[in-house]
RNA sequence: GCCCUCAUGGUCAAGCGGUUAAGACGUCGCCCUCUCACGGCGGAAUCUAGGGUUCGAGUCCCUAUGGGGGUACCA
Protein backbone atom coordinates (compact mmCIF):
# COMPACT_ATOMS: atom_id res chain seq x y z
CA UNK A 1 0.00 0.00 0.00
CA UNK A 2 1.44 3.72 -0.87
CA UNK A 3 2.03 5.50 2.59
CA UNK A 4 -0.07 8.42 3.44
CA UNK A 5 1.41 11.47 2.03
CA UNK A 6 2.17 14.09 5.06
CA UNK A 7 3.00 17.62 4.60
CA UNK A 8 3.48 20.29 7.01
CA UNK A 9 3.35 23.87 7.68
CA UNK A 10 6.22 25.30 10.40
CA UNK A 11 5.79 29.08 10.72
CA UNK A 12 7.31 31.12 13.65
CA UNK A 13 4.98 33.22 15.55
CA UNK A 14 7.10 36.39 15.21
CA UNK A 15 4.29 38.18 14.00
CA UNK A 16 2.26 38.80 10.95
CA UNK A 17 2.43 36.48 8.08
CA UNK A 18 3.95 37.46 5.13
CA UNK A 19 3.43 36.68 1.65
CA UNK A 20 6.47 34.54 1.22
CA UNK A 21 5.53 32.04 3.91
CA UNK A 22 2.03 31.84 3.25
CA UNK A 23 2.77 30.10 -0.17
CA UNK A 24 5.40 28.10 1.14
CA UNK A 25 2.28 27.16 3.36
CA UNK A 26 0.01 27.04 0.87
CA UNK A 27 1.78 24.12 -2.07
CA UNK A 28 2.73 22.24 1.14
CA UNK A 29 -1.47 22.53 1.66
CA UNK A 30 -2.39 22.04 -1.92
CA UNK A 31 0.22 19.07 -2.67
CA UNK A 32 -1.17 16.63 0.52
CA UNK A 33 -4.72 17.76 -0.67
CA UNK A 34 -4.08 16.75 -4.21
CA UNK A 35 -2.48 13.54 -3.43
CA UNK A 36 -5.05 12.51 -0.61
CA UNK A 37 -2.54 13.27 2.29
CA UNK A 38 -2.70 15.22 5.13
CA UNK A 39 -1.66 18.43 6.11
CA UNK A 40 -0.04 19.06 9.50
CA UNK A 41 0.28 22.36 11.31
CA UNK A 42 3.05 22.82 13.86
CA UNK A 43 4.20 26.32 15.81
CA UNK A 44 8.06 26.73 16.16
CA UNK A 45 7.92 29.14 19.07
CA UNK A 46 11.75 28.22 20.16
CA UNK A 47 12.96 31.53 18.87
CA UNK A 48 11.32 33.36 22.71
CA UNK A 49 13.61 36.73 21.51
CA UNK A 50 11.68 37.33 18.55
CA UNK A 51 8.35 35.87 19.89
CA UNK A 52 5.27 38.26 19.74
CA UNK A 53 2.23 37.63 21.32
CA UNK A 54 -0.46 37.15 19.59
CA UNK A 55 0.90 35.76 16.14
CA UNK A 56 -0.05 32.04 16.71
CA UNK A 57 -3.62 33.90 16.52
CA UNK A 58 -2.54 35.45 13.73
CA UNK A 59 -1.12 32.34 11.77
CA UNK A 60 -5.31 30.57 12.88
CA UNK A 61 -6.83 33.53 11.44
CA UNK A 62 -4.83 33.71 8.48
CA UNK A 63 -4.91 30.40 7.14
CA UNK A 64 -9.14 30.18 8.46
CA UNK A 65 -9.35 32.83 5.72
CA UNK A 66 -6.80 31.88 3.41
CA UNK A 67 -9.33 28.79 3.27
CA UNK A 68 -6.47 25.99 4.33
CA UNK A 69 -7.45 23.91 6.55
CA UNK A 70 -5.13 21.49 8.40
CA UNK A 71 -5.78 17.96 9.48
CA UNK A 72 -3.85 18.25 12.53
CA UNK A 73 -2.77 21.05 14.85
CA UNK A 74 -2.24 22.79 17.76
CA UNK A 75 -5.85 22.75 18.56
CA UNK A 76 -6.77 19.03 16.07
CA UNK A 77 -4.81 16.43 17.88
CA UNK A 78 -3.76 13.48 15.66
CA UNK A 79 -2.00 11.92 17.92
CA UNK A 80 1.48 12.98 16.77
CA UNK A 81 1.45 16.61 19.32
CA UNK A 82 1.65 18.36 21.02
CA UNK A 83 2.35 20.35 17.66
CA UNK A 84 3.89 23.57 19.63
CA UNK A 85 7.75 23.41 19.52
CA UNK A 86 7.80 24.71 22.83
CA UNK A 87 5.91 21.81 24.18
CA UNK A 88 8.45 19.07 23.00
CA UNK A 89 11.25 20.47 24.60
CA UNK A 90 11.96 16.85 26.51
CA UNK A 91 12.12 15.05 23.22
CA UNK A 92 15.39 16.87 22.02
CA UNK A 93 17.58 16.39 24.57
CA UNK A 94 16.88 12.41 24.58
CA UNK A 95 17.10 12.62 21.19
CA UNK A 96 20.35 14.13 21.00
CA UNK A 97 22.01 11.40 24.08
CA UNK A 98 20.63 8.91 21.77
CA UNK A 99 22.19 9.96 18.97
CA UNK A 100 25.52 9.96 20.89
CA UNK A 101 25.16 6.60 21.90
CA UNK A 102 24.78 5.97 18.15
CA UNK A 103 27.65 7.64 17.19
CA UNK A 104 26.43 10.13 15.18
CA UNK A 105 26.95 12.87 17.87
CA UNK A 106 29.45 13.97 19.89
CA UNK A 107 29.58 16.01 23.39
CA UNK A 108 31.66 19.34 23.29
CA UNK A 109 33.21 21.64 25.80
CA UNK A 110 34.74 23.95 24.06
CA UNK A 111 34.16 27.70 25.10
CA UNK A 112 32.73 30.90 23.28
CA UNK A 113 36.45 32.03 22.86
CA UNK A 114 38.38 28.96 21.94
CA UNK A 115 35.22 29.13 19.15
CA UNK A 116 35.96 32.42 18.36
CA UNK A 117 40.01 31.69 17.69
CA UNK A 118 38.89 29.72 14.94
CA UNK A 119 37.67 32.61 12.90
CA UNK A 120 39.43 32.96 9.45
CA UNK A 121 40.16 35.89 7.47
CA UNK A 122 36.61 36.36 6.39
CA UNK A 123 35.29 35.67 10.10
CA UNK A 124 34.15 32.41 8.73
CA UNK A 125 34.66 29.52 11.49
CA UNK A 126 34.43 26.44 10.84
CA UNK A 127 34.55 24.53 13.81
CA UNK A 128 37.64 21.86 14.09
CA UNK A 129 35.99 19.03 15.54
CA UNK A 130 38.42 19.95 18.55
CA UNK A 131 35.67 17.12 21.45
CA UNK A 132 34.89 14.85 18.43
CA UNK A 133 37.43 12.44 19.31
CA UNK A 134 37.07 12.64 23.09
CA UNK A 135 37.81 9.68 25.07
CA UNK A 136 34.40 8.46 26.94
CA UNK A 137 36.36 8.43 30.20
CA UNK A 138 37.19 12.10 29.92
CA UNK A 139 33.64 13.07 28.67
CA UNK A 140 31.93 11.01 31.80
CA UNK A 141 34.21 12.59 33.96
CA UNK A 142 33.75 16.40 32.56
CA UNK A 143 30.02 15.83 32.57
CA UNK A 144 29.96 15.24 35.98
CA UNK A 145 31.96 17.52 36.83
CA UNK A 146 29.33 19.94 35.58
CA UNK A 147 31.64 21.02 32.54
CA UNK A 148 29.02 22.98 29.83
CA UNK A 149 28.88 21.48 26.95
CA UNK A 150 26.75 21.47 23.50
CA UNK A 151 25.86 17.79 21.57
CA UNK A 152 27.67 18.31 17.82
CA UNK A 153 26.40 16.44 14.81
CA UNK A 154 29.56 14.09 13.53
CA UNK A 155 29.22 14.47 10.23
CA UNK A 156 30.96 11.44 8.73
CA UNK A 157 34.34 12.58 7.02
CA UNK A 158 34.89 13.28 3.29
CA UNK A 159 31.76 11.16 1.81
CA UNK A 160 29.19 13.19 -0.59
CA UNK A 161 26.20 13.37 0.64
CA UNK A 162 23.19 13.93 -1.89
CA UNK A 163 19.55 14.12 -2.54
CA UNK A 164 17.07 14.27 -5.07
CA UNK A 165 14.97 17.47 -4.83
CA UNK A 166 11.36 17.27 -6.01
CA UNK A 167 11.89 21.03 -8.18
CA UNK A 168 15.67 21.01 -7.99
CA UNK A 169 17.17 17.69 -8.85
CA UNK A 170 20.07 16.13 -7.40
CA UNK A 171 21.55 18.14 -4.78
CA UNK A 172 25.31 16.94 -3.35
CA UNK A 173 27.55 18.27 -1.07
CA UNK A 174 30.68 17.33 0.33
CA UNK A 175 30.62 16.98 3.95
CA UNK A 176 33.97 18.40 3.68
CA UNK A 177 31.78 21.53 3.22
CA UNK A 178 29.54 20.61 6.49
CA UNK A 179 30.71 21.18 9.82
CA UNK A 180 30.06 19.49 12.89
CA UNK A 181 27.14 21.64 13.91
CA UNK A 182 25.56 22.16 17.23
CA UNK A 183 22.29 19.73 17.96
CA UNK A 184 21.53 20.63 21.20
CA UNK A 185 22.60 24.06 22.80
CA UNK A 186 24.42 24.57 26.08
CA UNK A 187 20.99 25.61 27.67
CA UNK A 188 19.66 21.94 26.70
CA UNK A 189 17.77 23.30 24.09
CA UNK A 190 17.86 21.78 20.45
CA UNK A 191 19.01 24.38 17.32
CA UNK A 192 15.99 24.59 14.92
CA UNK A 193 17.60 22.37 12.62
CA UNK A 194 17.67 19.24 14.95
CA UNK A 195 13.82 20.17 16.24
CA UNK A 196 13.19 20.17 12.83
CA UNK A 197 14.44 16.67 12.11
CA UNK A 198 13.23 15.13 15.14
CA UNK A 199 9.78 16.65 14.68
CA UNK A 200 9.49 15.79 11.17
CA UNK A 201 10.12 12.17 11.90
CA UNK A 202 8.10 11.64 15.01
CA UNK A 203 5.64 12.95 13.24
CA UNK A 204 5.87 11.05 10.52
CA UNK A 205 6.54 13.72 7.39
CA UNK A 206 6.57 12.35 3.84
CA UNK A 207 7.49 15.90 2.57
CA UNK A 208 9.58 18.18 3.91
CA UNK A 209 8.17 21.66 1.65
CA UNK A 210 10.16 24.95 2.57
CA UNK A 211 12.25 27.62 1.38
CA UNK A 212 15.63 27.48 -0.74
CA UNK A 213 17.27 28.54 2.11
CA UNK A 214 17.72 25.30 3.38
CA UNK A 215 18.52 23.75 -0.06
CA UNK A 216 22.03 23.49 0.81
CA UNK A 217 21.71 22.45 3.89
CA UNK A 218 19.54 19.67 3.98
CA UNK A 219 21.92 17.20 2.91
CA UNK A 220 23.25 17.95 6.69
CA UNK A 221 19.62 16.45 7.53
CA UNK A 222 19.80 13.86 5.92
CA UNK A 223 23.14 12.78 7.63
CA UNK A 224 20.94 12.77 10.71
CA UNK A 225 18.25 10.37 9.77
CA UNK A 226 21.11 8.67 8.50
CA UNK A 227 22.88 7.95 11.63
CA UNK A 228 19.38 7.93 13.43
CA UNK A 229 18.22 4.86 10.97
CA UNK A 230 15.58 6.98 9.86
CA UNK A 231 13.88 6.79 6.47
CA UNK A 232 14.77 10.09 4.72
CA UNK A 233 11.75 12.68 3.91
CA UNK A 234 11.07 13.57 0.45
CA UNK A 235 12.11 17.44 -0.03
CA UNK A 236 10.34 20.28 -2.13
CA UNK A 237 12.32 23.68 -2.07
CA UNK A 238 10.27 26.59 -2.95
CA UNK A 239 12.08 29.38 -4.44
CA UNK A 240 11.95 33.02 -2.90
CA UNK A 241 9.57 35.41 -3.73
CA UNK A 242 11.31 38.67 -3.95
CA UNK A 243 10.30 42.33 -3.34
CA UNK A 244 13.05 43.46 -6.52
CA UNK A 245 15.33 42.10 -8.57
CA UNK A 246 18.22 41.80 -5.56
CA UNK A 247 15.84 42.08 -2.52
CA UNK A 248 13.87 39.61 -1.00
CA UNK A 249 10.01 40.28 0.21
CA UNK A 250 10.28 40.73 4.05
CA UNK A 251 8.91 41.63 6.95
CA UNK A 252 10.18 45.42 6.55
CA UNK A 253 8.49 45.11 3.08
CA UNK A 254 5.76 46.89 5.24
CA UNK A 255 2.41 45.84 2.90
CA UNK A 256 3.60 42.27 2.03
CA UNK A 257 1.62 40.61 4.65
CA UNK A 258 -1.41 39.16 4.31
CA UNK A 259 -4.31 40.83 6.88
CA UNK A 260 -2.39 44.57 5.29
CA UNK A 261 -3.75 43.52 1.38
CA UNK A 262 -6.57 42.64 3.70
CA UNK A 263 -7.15 46.14 4.82
CA UNK A 264 -6.56 47.09 1.81
CA UNK A 265 -9.68 45.54 -0.02
CA UNK A 266 -8.60 42.37 -1.48
CA UNK A 267 -10.42 39.34 -1.28
CA UNK A 268 -8.75 36.41 0.44
CA UNK A 269 -9.20 33.74 -2.84
CA UNK A 270 -7.24 36.71 -4.72
CA UNK A 271 -4.47 36.85 -2.90
CA UNK A 272 -4.23 32.93 -2.43
CA UNK A 273 -4.87 32.49 -6.26
CA UNK A 274 -2.07 35.23 -6.84
CA UNK A 275 0.15 33.57 -4.89
CA UNK A 276 0.08 30.04 -6.10
CA UNK A 277 0.43 31.68 -9.42
CA UNK A 278 4.31 33.27 -7.96
CA UNK A 279 6.13 30.15 -8.71
CA UNK A 280 3.72 27.62 -10.03
CA UNK A 281 2.20 27.60 -13.31
CA UNK A 282 -0.83 25.11 -14.13
CA UNK A 283 0.10 23.25 -17.21
CA UNK A 284 -3.23 24.59 -19.36
CA UNK A 285 -1.93 28.30 -18.14
CA UNK A 286 -5.42 28.66 -16.02
CA UNK A 287 -4.86 32.09 -14.23
CA UNK A 288 -8.45 32.49 -12.18
CA UNK A 289 -8.57 29.66 -10.11
CA UNK A 290 -10.25 28.79 -6.83
CA UNK A 291 -9.25 26.35 -4.10
CA UNK A 292 -10.42 23.08 -5.73
CA UNK A 293 -9.12 24.31 -8.90
CA UNK A 294 -5.64 24.57 -7.37
CA UNK A 295 -5.97 21.46 -5.76
CA UNK A 296 -6.69 20.00 -8.76
CA UNK A 297 -4.29 21.43 -10.84
CA UNK A 298 -1.04 21.58 -8.52
CA UNK A 299 1.74 19.15 -10.28
CA UNK A 300 5.50 19.66 -9.09
CA UNK A 301 6.20 19.82 -12.51
CA UNK A 302 5.09 23.35 -12.81
CA UNK A 303 7.11 25.06 -9.93
CA UNK A 304 9.53 26.92 -10.89
CA UNK A 305 13.17 27.42 -10.03
CA UNK A 306 13.94 30.64 -9.90
CA UNK A 307 12.56 33.36 -7.89
CA UNK A 308 9.97 35.59 -8.93
CA UNK A 309 9.13 39.37 -8.20
CA UNK A 310 5.98 40.03 -6.25
CA UNK A 311 3.84 42.51 -8.93
CA UNK A 312 1.11 44.32 -6.90
CA UNK A 313 -0.21 45.45 -10.06
CA UNK A 314 -1.09 41.86 -11.13
CA UNK A 315 -2.28 40.71 -8.19
CA UNK A 316 -5.09 43.98 -8.39
CA UNK A 317 -6.15 42.81 -11.71
CA UNK A 318 -6.93 39.18 -10.30
CA UNK A 319 -8.66 40.65 -7.31
CA UNK A 320 -10.47 43.09 -10.23
CA UNK A 321 -11.40 39.75 -11.74
CA UNK A 322 -12.84 37.95 -9.04
CA UNK A 323 -14.54 41.57 -8.17
CA UNK A 324 -16.35 41.50 -11.78
CA UNK A 325 -17.29 37.89 -11.25
CA UNK A 326 -19.71 38.45 -8.76
CA UNK A 327 -23.35 39.15 -8.64
CA UNK A 328 -24.53 42.50 -8.23
CA UNK A 329 -25.83 41.43 -5.14
CA UNK A 330 -22.65 39.71 -3.69
CA UNK A 331 -20.56 42.53 -4.14
CA UNK A 332 -23.54 44.74 -2.98
CA UNK A 333 -22.93 43.33 0.90
CA UNK A 334 -18.70 43.17 0.52
CA UNK A 335 -18.71 46.51 -0.71
CA UNK A 336 -21.44 48.24 1.47
CA UNK A 337 -19.11 48.57 4.46
CA UNK A 338 -16.55 50.44 2.39
CA UNK A 339 -19.30 52.85 0.84
CA UNK A 340 -20.75 53.54 3.72
CA UNK A 341 -17.44 54.33 4.96
CA UNK A 342 -16.88 56.50 2.19
CA UNK A 343 -20.07 58.12 2.30
CA UNK A 344 -20.80 59.05 6.13
CA UNK A 345 -23.53 60.20 7.46
CA UNK A 346 -25.10 61.51 3.86
CA UNK A 347 -28.02 59.92 2.94
CA UNK A 348 -26.84 58.17 -0.65
CA UNK A 349 -28.45 55.51 -2.45
CA UNK A 350 -25.74 52.57 -1.61
CA UNK A 351 -27.47 50.03 -4.05
CA UNK A 352 -26.95 52.64 -6.44
CA UNK A 353 -23.25 53.54 -5.56
CA UNK A 354 -22.10 49.59 -5.22
CA UNK A 355 -23.42 49.14 -8.81
CA UNK A 356 -21.46 52.34 -9.93
CA UNK A 357 -18.41 50.94 -8.53
CA UNK A 358 -18.63 47.24 -9.57
CA UNK A 359 -16.25 47.32 -12.73
CA UNK A 360 -14.65 50.64 -11.90
CA UNK A 361 -12.75 49.26 -8.87
CA UNK A 362 -9.91 46.23 -8.53
CA UNK A 363 -9.80 46.61 -5.02
CA UNK A 364 -12.54 47.56 -2.19
CA UNK A 365 -10.17 50.00 -0.93
CA UNK A 366 -10.24 52.14 -4.32
CA UNK A 367 -13.88 53.05 -3.78
CA UNK A 368 -13.59 55.84 -1.28
CA UNK A 369 -11.32 58.07 -3.58
CA UNK A 370 -13.79 57.21 -6.15
CA UNK A 371 -17.11 58.50 -4.41
CA UNK A 372 -14.85 61.01 -2.78
CA UNK A 373 -17.33 63.85 -5.65
CA UNK A 374 -20.47 62.96 -3.11
CA UNK A 375 -19.34 64.92 0.24
CA UNK A 376 -16.62 67.08 -1.83
CA UNK A 377 -17.67 70.25 -4.11
CA UNK A 378 -16.66 73.64 -3.86
CA UNK A 379 -14.53 76.00 -6.42
CA UNK A 380 -13.08 73.87 -9.44
CA UNK A 381 -10.78 74.54 -12.19
CA UNK A 382 -12.80 75.67 -14.83
CA UNK A 383 -10.40 74.28 -17.44
CA UNK A 384 -12.37 70.78 -17.01
CA UNK A 385 -15.06 72.16 -19.21
CA UNK A 386 -12.18 72.01 -22.40
CA UNK A 387 -12.28 69.08 -24.60
CA UNK A 388 -11.33 68.87 -27.62
CA UNK A 389 -13.21 66.04 -29.28
CA UNK A 390 -16.61 67.12 -27.28
CA UNK A 391 -15.65 70.71 -29.01
CA UNK A 392 -16.74 72.43 -25.96
CA UNK A 393 -14.59 74.72 -23.55
CA UNK A 394 -15.93 76.77 -20.68
CA UNK A 395 -17.73 78.87 -22.94
CA UNK A 396 -20.02 76.57 -24.35
CA UNK A 397 -20.43 75.05 -21.11
CA UNK A 398 -21.93 78.13 -19.47
CA UNK A 399 -24.76 77.48 -22.24
CA UNK A 400 -24.73 73.84 -21.57
CA UNK A 401 -24.83 73.99 -18.14
CA UNK A 402 -28.24 76.85 -18.67
CA UNK A 403 -29.68 74.55 -20.61
CA UNK A 404 -29.38 71.72 -18.22
CA UNK A 405 -30.41 73.71 -15.07
CA UNK A 406 -33.45 75.26 -16.83
CA UNK A 407 -34.59 71.77 -18.27
CA UNK A 408 -34.17 70.25 -15.02
CA UNK A 409 -35.13 72.92 -12.36
CA UNK A 410 -38.62 72.36 -12.08
CA UNK A 411 -38.30 68.21 -13.23
CA UNK A 412 -39.95 65.67 -11.08
CA UNK A 413 -39.53 62.42 -13.11
CA UNK A 414 -35.54 61.84 -11.43
CA UNK A 415 -35.13 58.41 -13.12
CA UNK A 416 -32.70 57.48 -15.61
CA UNK A 417 -34.80 57.71 -18.63
CA UNK A 418 -36.72 60.40 -17.07
CA UNK A 419 -33.80 62.71 -17.18
CA UNK A 420 -31.85 61.30 -19.50
CA UNK A 421 -34.50 62.28 -22.07
CA UNK A 422 -35.20 65.30 -20.33
CA UNK A 423 -31.34 66.29 -21.18
CA UNK A 424 -31.68 64.90 -24.71
CA UNK A 425 -34.62 67.12 -25.55
CA UNK A 426 -33.61 70.38 -23.89
CA UNK A 427 -30.47 70.05 -25.74
CA UNK A 428 -31.88 69.21 -29.02
CA UNK A 429 -34.57 72.32 -28.12
CA UNK A 430 -31.15 74.42 -28.04
CA UNK A 431 -29.26 73.43 -31.11
CA UNK A 432 -26.63 71.31 -28.90
CA UNK A 433 -25.54 68.23 -28.92
CA UNK A 434 -26.62 65.91 -26.42
CA UNK A 435 -23.33 64.95 -25.51
CA UNK A 436 -22.39 68.58 -24.47
CA UNK A 437 -24.66 69.07 -22.09
CA UNK A 438 -24.23 66.06 -20.84
CA UNK A 439 -20.36 66.39 -20.52
CA UNK A 440 -20.69 69.80 -19.51
CA UNK A 441 -23.39 68.88 -17.18
CA UNK A 442 -21.62 66.23 -14.94
CA UNK A 443 -18.43 68.28 -14.68
CA UNK A 444 -20.49 71.21 -13.03
CA UNK A 445 -22.03 68.52 -10.92
CA UNK A 446 -18.81 66.54 -9.58
CA UNK A 447 -16.36 69.40 -10.03
CA UNK A 448 -14.13 66.52 -10.88
CA UNK A 449 -12.61 65.92 -14.18
CA UNK A 450 -13.19 61.75 -13.74
CA UNK A 451 -16.16 60.63 -12.36
CA UNK A 452 -17.50 56.81 -11.86
CA UNK A 453 -20.11 57.18 -14.80
CA UNK A 454 -21.99 59.81 -16.64
CA UNK A 455 -24.06 63.03 -16.26
CA UNK A 456 -27.29 61.01 -15.77
CA UNK A 457 -25.84 58.71 -13.33
CA UNK A 458 -24.29 61.13 -10.97
CA UNK A 459 -27.73 63.54 -11.23
CA UNK A 460 -29.40 60.17 -9.87
CA UNK A 461 -26.92 59.27 -7.35
CA UNK A 462 -26.53 63.10 -6.03
CA UNK A 463 -30.64 63.07 -6.50
CA UNK A 464 -32.42 65.91 -7.38
CA UNK A 465 -31.61 69.42 -4.91
CA UNK A 466 -27.91 68.17 -4.67
CA UNK A 467 -27.92 68.19 -8.35
CA UNK A 468 -29.83 71.33 -8.40
CA UNK A 469 -27.59 73.18 -6.23
CA UNK A 470 -24.19 72.04 -7.63
CA UNK A 471 -25.90 73.31 -11.00
CA UNK A 472 -26.62 76.56 -10.23
CA UNK A 473 -23.46 77.09 -8.22
CA UNK A 474 -21.53 76.10 -11.33
CA UNK A 475 -23.50 78.42 -13.76
CA UNK A 476 -22.55 81.27 -11.44
CA UNK A 477 -18.73 80.07 -11.82
CA UNK A 478 -19.07 80.41 -15.53
CA UNK A 479 -20.93 83.11 -15.54
CA UNK A 480 -18.50 85.13 -13.60
CA UNK A 481 -15.08 84.18 -15.24
C1' G B 1 36.77 33.17 0.74
C1' C B 2 34.33 28.34 0.29
C1' C B 3 29.74 25.50 -0.79
C1' C B 4 24.69 25.05 -2.99
C1' U B 5 21.64 27.19 -6.60
C1' C B 6 19.15 30.20 -10.37
C1' A B 7 19.11 33.01 -15.36
C1' U B 8 13.06 33.69 -21.67
C1' G B 9 9.85 40.93 -22.79
C1' G B 10 9.16 45.98 -17.35
C1' U B 11 6.54 41.69 -14.26
C1' C B 12 4.41 36.52 -13.90
C1' A B 13 5.55 32.85 -17.39
C1' A B 14 4.89 28.47 -21.53
C1' G B 15 8.80 25.92 -23.80
C1' C B 16 11.73 19.58 -22.38
C1' G B 17 16.86 19.40 -29.68
C1' G B 18 13.63 21.44 -35.44
C1' U B 19 7.93 26.78 -32.91
C1' U B 20 6.65 32.86 -37.19
C1' A B 21 9.52 31.86 -29.09
C1' A B 22 2.58 30.81 -26.36
C1' G B 23 -0.52 33.24 -22.75
C1' A B 24 -1.43 36.87 -18.74
C1' C B 25 -0.44 41.69 -16.12
C1' G B 26 1.34 46.32 -17.38
C1' U B 27 2.16 49.66 -21.50
C1' C B 28 0.79 51.98 -26.33
C1' G B 29 -2.98 52.68 -30.31
C1' C B 30 -7.96 52.05 -32.18
C1' C B 31 -13.37 50.94 -31.53
C1' C B 32 -17.49 51.68 -28.10
C1' U B 33 -18.60 56.27 -25.40
C1' C B 34 -21.37 62.42 -21.82
C1' U B 35 -15.40 61.76 -18.49
C1' C B 36 -13.78 57.13 -16.22
C1' A B 37 -14.45 52.09 -16.16
C1' C B 38 -16.33 47.63 -18.51
C1' G B 39 -16.14 45.18 -23.24
C1' G B 40 -13.87 44.41 -28.23
C1' C B 41 -9.65 44.76 -31.64
C1' G B 42 -4.55 45.61 -32.67
C1' G B 43 0.83 47.01 -31.69
C1' A B 44 5.66 47.36 -29.29
C1' A B 45 8.64 44.43 -26.12
C1' U B 46 12.21 38.53 -24.17
C1' C B 47 16.01 33.73 -24.77
C1' U B 48 22.78 37.38 -19.83
C1' A B 49 27.71 36.59 -22.55
C1' G B 50 31.40 33.43 -24.73
C1' G B 51 32.87 28.72 -26.03
C1' G B 52 31.60 23.70 -27.21
C1' U B 53 28.23 19.03 -28.64
C1' U B 54 24.87 18.48 -32.89
C1' C B 55 22.83 18.54 -39.65
C1' G B 56 20.24 21.80 -36.17
C1' A B 57 20.44 24.85 -29.38
C1' G B 58 16.20 29.23 -25.54
C1' U B 59 16.38 23.88 -24.80
C1' C B 60 22.43 19.52 -23.61
C1' C B 61 27.84 20.49 -21.63
C1' C B 62 31.73 24.01 -19.91
C1' U B 63 33.33 28.85 -18.48
C1' A B 64 32.34 33.81 -17.35
C1' U B 65 28.95 37.46 -15.53
C1' G B 66 24.94 38.71 -12.61
C1' G B 67 21.22 37.32 -8.77
C1' G B 68 19.62 34.34 -4.50
C1' G B 69 20.81 31.11 -0.41
C1' G B 70 24.16 28.75 3.07
C1' U B 71 28.59 28.90 5.75
C1' A B 72 25.83 30.67 13.86
C1' C B 73 24.85 27.62 20.75
C1' C B 74 19.03 32.38 14.34
C1' A B 75 15.09 30.24 12.26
Amino acid sequence: MKETIRTRFAPSPTGFMHIGNLRTGLYAYLFARKNGGKFILRIEDTDRERKVDGAVEMVYRTLASAGITYDEGPDKDGGYGPYIQTERMHIYKEYAEKLVEMGGAYYCFCDKERLEGLKDENGVHTYDKHCRNLSKEEVERRLSAGEPYVIRQKVPENIVSEYEDMVFGKISVNTADIEDGVLLKSDGLPTYNFANVVDDHLMGITHVIRGTEYLSSTPKYNLIYDAFGWERPHYMHLPPIMKDATRKLSKRFGDANFEDFIAKGYLPEAIVNYIALLGWCPKDNREKMSMQELIEAFDTDGISKSSSIFDETKMRWLNGEYLKSMSEEEFYTIALPWIKNAVGEADFDERELAKLMHTRVDILGDIPEKLSFLNKFGNYDLALYNHQKMKIDAEVAKRAVEVALIALKGFDNWTEDGVKERIRRAAEESGMKSGQVMFAMRVAITGEPVTPGGAIEMALVLKKGETIRRLEQSLAMLQQR
